[in-house]
DNA sequence: AATATTTATCGTAATATTGCAATATAATAA
DNA sequence: TTATTATATTGCAATATTACGATAAATATT
């Protein structure tokens, strides 16, 4: 044992589960506020902000763009990242749905 | 190695890393759903629900319960679980600002 | 071609998570 | 008090994640 049965759930279950995963790391939060704040997308000056080893952040890197948060395209030597907002808009629209589905129910404790 | 450097993170991004962690599992994303479709509060036929042993179930409660997405009060022998809707709104507001942020933006990828 | 720059991958140690059997705890019922 | 029922905790094995040094790969510059 030890590894997540996830044979055992929906498939709508884990992709949320997964995509919630790939943000569930204050490093990679922290990439995704980033990107948002400086308008434009970054050619590869993330490892600087970050304090963390660069192939740690290539590997938080890698993941994000694994789980379709960020874009990356080849700018030269450097590598161009930014959101991908299709993506956002999934996790807006799944939390408003759970919004929207607490607010009709009695509440009750 | 190996643990994660929370301490070279703001309050705020490890806050919000704790709190889509405790989502990030197909598991705890069916608890959710559970609590979500069944118009009341549940006394504990959770475990009967999902295809996980009484334990592992409790421990995912746990979790849960911890990040404050959910509430649990004693009921006889039971324990009654519900949706916490201000934690909900919490992760809600979020991704709202996020999304507001990203169509100010130039898109550039 | 040789060098510099940037990012990715490999290997590995430290730590965390997942799942469950066994057992403990708490509240009610007989 | 002694079951019974429902949930929690403990202990442990299997697996996953995190972090980083060393090194590789890719592209540009000289």
């Amino acid at each position: 044992m030890g590894a997540t049965k996830s044979e055992s759930f929906t498939k709508s279950q884990n992709d949320i589960a997964i995509l919630l995963k790939a943000l569930a790391h204050p490093a990679r939060v922290a990439i995704m506020e980033y990107l948002m704040k400086v308008d434009a997308c970054i050619c590869g000056d993330i490892v600087n902000v970050l304090p963390l080893a660069q192939p740690t952040v290539s590997q938080h890197l890698k993941e994000l763009k694994n789980a379709g948060l960020i874009k990356g395209s080849v700018e030269g030597t450097a590598i161009c990242y930014c959101i991908d907002e299709k993506t956002i808009s999934k996790l807006q629209s799944y939390f408003d749905k759970v919004s929207d589905k607490l607010k009709i129910k009695n509440s009750c404790c």
